[in-house]
DNA sequence: CAGTTGTTTTGAGTGACTCAAAACAACTGG
DNA sequence: CCAGTTGTTTTGAGTCACTCAAAACAACTG
């Protein structure tokens, strides 16, 4: 079955990731996995369907730990809550919609990680390029115009 | 003086922008010209020295209303405060310390605004590229090589 | 210089978390 | 396979960085 073939490959990745499987960590990480970028209380929403009960602080201890294990990523757009994707180890970049905030990935710009280098980077040692683009998605662009 | 010059040029450039000049809004706007990236707590703590009394919700208020009228601009880091700078226009990025938090200016990384594009933007109309440089500034980098 | 309009202050409220202690569940080794 | 240890989850409180609202006040307008 499609859900346990999930379940199983999360318990795999959380005991690959040397974590300890846990029904939050199999729920949670299910929940973002391909499932575009969701925030602490999408997150909620979704594991209380396979999980009932969870607690939002669950969810965020959770999610700090798949996180700090590199099975999810965090970014932080300004003015939205922390989102996390299951799209990891890839350093692509994103889109996101000023109007509704919707977020979409973005392919690395230029070639490979750190895709980027600053002309002058005032005596950093830089390790990472971050890109985030703003701009208006399809429905918004539809719903402005029409 | 360069105070008083200071002061002047300061409400010069709010009556520009059609502001009311008020002096909450010219110790905020000189707090920022100049002294890189700050954030609220940091700007009234300037404010004070001038300006003592000024509450913090009207750093907050004047901020918010200067950043709207193009006098100053925000950026956002992830795991920080918003900081406010004085050079504005010329979409220029930045480059933030992973371990101290300290932030300087990169220049526009290739030709001018917004100067990246993206392989593929999923159907949004992008109208900016935000670049955030990640590393260790030169201080960071001794210390933890010392 | 009085009026109007927009600012600043004061004070309360909110969202998105983090911190801590106690209850509990996963892996270990016996 | 069962007790122990260690790490997780829950519960509940607390914090940070703001935002909202009403009343007091100050800038520009005529």
């Amino acid at each position: 079955m499609t859900t346990e073939a999930h379940r199983d490959d999360a318990a795999a990745r959380l005991r690959a990731a040397g974590l300890k499987v846990t029904a939050p960590r199999i729920a949670v990480l299910d929940a973002v996995s391909g499932h575009g970028h969701l925030d602490a209380d999408a997150v909620l929403s979704r594991v209380a369907g396979t999980l009932p009960g969870t607690s939002l602080q669950s969810v965020y201890n959770v999610l700090g730990a798949l996180t700090d294990a590199g099975l999810l990523r965090r970014i932080e757009p300004a003015e939205s809550p922390a989102l996390y994707e299951s799209r990891t180890g890839d350093n692509h970049h994103h889109v996101v919609c000023t109007r509704c905030r919707a977020v979409a990935d973005v392919d690395c710009v230029v070639g490979e990680p750190p895709c980027l280098a600053p002309s002058d980077a005032a005596g950093f040692a830089i390790h990472t390029a971050e890109v985030t683009f703003w701009g208006l998605c399809a429905d918004c662009q539809r719903e402005v115009a029409g």
